[in-house]
RNA sequence: UGGCUGAUGGUGUAACUGGCAACACGUCUGAUUUUGGUUCAGAAGAGUCCAGGUUCGAGCCCUGGUCGGCCAACCA
């Protein structure tokens, strides 16, 4: 994307500084590191973007580098699930790495470490260690162990290199500081044993290096001028600093690490760990199951490439948590479908209609426009005949004028197709419409020139021919989570807001023959529902269908379902994830706020800011209200919201004093005439 | 009783060294339309968490608060 944004995020604005304090643009070098031990989401591909992005506009290689320091977790699987994906979104690697590739020189250094007195073995157990590492508010006290020999370190470190002791035993800790106010500089460890082959290095080593001590090292061995990750890492920079002061040579270049806020999706979870529940707990297929957020999930699911890298631009980086509305990922990717999707006709909920005066037995070819956004596009033929079917929702006997479908009586458009008149219509002995009877207008052939054929109707409808029509199987999906923020709540599991119809199966949808020939991924717009995709469980014989995303659609928004999806949610009753919220803001603080602005408002609106403040008031404190009668003057907002406050304290019985007097007699000599009446108001003690 | 960090419409981001708070999504009108899609025209919605200060002028600077996030894995 090379789109000349006007502004550059905040560390693009970074790098620029460094380029133009005379970093030299030759060593701009970026890296990806992600850990194989699950499949990348949505979430990651900021980070991609990011560091890729970097890349390309400065022309400066991007490693990807494997994390893959804990055996315990990582499989071949996910190296080839994340390569696969960033080469899907469209990025190129300079180098493909791995932190393993280091295990020599991490040990070397390691080794340093110790001559220098800077680690020491230690064989305490997790719990006695954690004990003694102290508390965020609290300093730790040194082990017992601390202060053993060079010698001693030595023979032990290399005696857990060797196998002897078991896993879990003992570990390699960087001696620091055990007070320090950063939990993380408390003596880290360095290296744990872990009795378990690594998907590349195999069995070559029992020992392996914690992440704090690989990856400032690996970015150094690589040369990587800016080293991105995300806000939770912040602590980690001054470890990361201390390694890379231990080790560096100065004619080196020093990589540096900057952080930014992780994306997070609305109505979904974004961490390996949950995601990976998911998939275990078998709420879900596998990674690539078309509801999760996960790039292969949504590879399936029909976005695009574009459309992901797209929405990665307009979310923006910042430093503050979020959760981006997936209305957002919904746009991009219909905003790049409707310009390359081909469409088709399909009918998923079908009911019978047929032609009366159309000669049984007759079939025509029409012709289907294949995408009116471009006009190269072309077109695809179309059967036609006596007998199709229509979708069910798109009848009703009396439609009322702000239907603009099939009714009795009424006129609509055949896409591509003939206007036809709703006649009457057969019924089974429920009352369900079994046949929907109506005559064509044969003359309005669409295309054909006639008067007729452009004759304006309020209504177009998609239909399928039946004795052309293929069957298909359609996955209609919905959000995984009912909750927007599922992962926000203290009290509650994110697995308790899993929505139970987030998938909907259609075993047979009717297509137009058209697509008899559809291959896996291909992208269509089945016209007037949405965007579908060809899923890779189609077999020759039978096609699947993923709904993608369906078309904005104005007329449900005026018709809500009878069993409604928890589509765009109106109200937001907490917002934790965000960290947007102020949270259960103080009542006075709501005043305030709504004070703040008081003079701007006139007639209703002012009326309803009174009387919220005037209902506010009664959650508020004497003790809370007092310190606002220091307000400034030209604050004037502020002080009338604090006078009707006050009012309703006196009439609460609040007994008047010196302070309350005082702010009353200067309110009464304000130039300001809402101020001045809402003081007399109060003055005379009597509600307004 | 700690350290680090953040706060701008419903949501996500902008606002170069202080100078009329902008863009996108979403929402709502209207027009066009053989997709209730697209496109086009327009509207509503924040005075920038609160208070004090500096300044001719503060979202940006200073002080003090409030509220949120992260930090006590032999995970990354």
């Amino acid at each position: 994307m090379t789109e000349e944004s006007a502004s550059l995020n905040f560390i693009e604005q970074l790098v620029a500084d460094d380029l133009a304090a005379g970093f030299p643009s030759e060593k701009l070098r970026f890296r990806f590191p992600p850990e194989p031990n699950g499949y990348l989401h949505i979430g990651h591909a900021a980070s991609i973007c990011l560091n890729f992005g970097l890349g390309e506009q400065h022309q400066a290689p991007v490693n990807l580098r494997f994390d893959d320091t804990n055996p315990a977790k990582e499989e071949q699987e996910y190296v080839d699930a994340i390569k696969r994906d960033i080469q899907w979104l469209g990025f190129q690697w300079a180098n493909e790495l791995y932190s393993s590739d280091y295990f020599q020189q991490l040990y070397d250094w390691a080794l340093q470490l110790i001559k220098e007195g800077k680690a020491y073995v230690d064989e305490q157990s997790a719990e006695v260690m954690a004990a003694q590492k102290g508390t965020p508010t609290t300093p730790g006290v040194a082990g017992p162990h601390r202060d053993r020999t060079v010698q001693e370190n030595l023979d032990l470190f290399e005696r857990m290199k060797a196998g002897e002791f078991e896993q879990g035993s003992y570990v390699l800790r960087a001696k620091i500081d055990m007070a320090s106010p950063n939990m993380l500089m408390r003596d880290p460890i360095l290296y744990r044993i872990v009795k378990k082959a690594h998907h590349r290095t195999g069995t070559d080593w029992v020992i392996y290096p914690m992440y704090d001590w690989t990856h400032g090292e690996s970015d150094y061995i690589e040369q990587i001028s800016h080293s991105l990750c995300t806000l939770e890492f912040k602590p980690h920079r001054e470890l990361y600093d201390w390694f890379l002061d231990q080790i560096i040579d100065p004619t080196l270049l020093r990589p540096r690490q900057r952080e930014f806020a992780r994306r997070n999706l609305s109505y979904t979870v974004m961490s390996k760990r949950k995601l990976l529940q998911l998939v275990e707990s078998k709420t879900v297929t596998g990674w690539d199951d078309p509801r999760m957020p996960t790039i292969s999930g949504l590879r399936r699911r029909g976005y695009t490439p574009e459309s992901i890298r797209h929405f990665s631009d307009l979310s923006g980086i910042s430093k503050r948590d979020s959760v981006t509305d997936v209305s957002l990922l919904e746009y991009c990717i219909r905003e790049d479908l409707n310009k390359t999707a081909t469409r088709v006709m399909a009918v998923l909920d079908p009911v019978k209609l047929v032609i009366t005066n159309y000669p049984a037995g007759k079939t025509e070819i029409l012709e289907a426009e294949n995408n009116p956004e471009d006009p190269n596009s072309g077109t695809h033929e179309l059967p036609f005949s006596g007998e199709l079917y229509i979708e069910r929702e798109d009848f009703k006997e009396e439609g009322g004028n702000k239907f603009f479908r099939l009714s009795l009586g009424n006129e609509v458009r055949l896409k591509s197709a003939y206007i036809i008149k709703g006649e009457s219509v057969v019924k089974d002995t429920n009352g369900t419409i079994l046949e929907i009877h109506c005559t064509a207008d044969l003359d309005s052939k669409s295309g054909s020139g006639t008067e007729a054929s452009t004759r304006k109707v309020k209504g177009t409808l998609h239909w399928v021919s039946i004795p052309h029509a293929i069957k298909a199987e359609v996955r209609e999906y919905d959000r995984l989570f009912l909750e927007e923020a599922p992962d926000s709540h203290e009290d509650k599991n994110f697995m308790e807001f899993v929505n139970p119809d987030s998938l909907k199966v259609i075993n047979e949808a009717y297509l137009e023959p058209f697509l008899k020939e559809a291959s896996v991924g291909d992208k269509f717009q089945f016209q007037r529902l949405g965007y579908f995709t060809v899923d890779k469980d189609s077999t020759a014989d039978k096609l699947v269908f993923n709904k993608t995303v369906g078309l904005r659609d104005s007329w449900a928004k005026q018709n809500p379902a009878p069993a409604p999806t928890p589509q765009a949610s109106q109200p937001k009753p907490t917002n934790q994830g965000g960290g947007q919220d102020q949270g259960q803001r103080s009542a006075l603080n709501e005043i305030q706020k709504i004070a703040k602005k008081y003079t701007n408002l006139s007639g209703d609106k002012l009326e309803a800011a009174r009387t919220d403040i005037a209902r506010l008031a009664e959650e508020v404190s004497y003790e809370e209200l007092e310190p606002l009668f220091q307000t400034a003057a030209k604050k004037v907002g502020t002080r009338i919201g604090a006078m009707i406050t006050l009012g309703v304290l006196l009439n609460k019985g609040q007994a008047r004093n010196a302070e309350i007097e005082a702010f009353i007699a200067a309110g009464l000599a304000d130039e300001d005439a809402q101020l001045v009446e809402e003081a007399k108001v109060v003055s005379s003690g009597l509600p307004k």
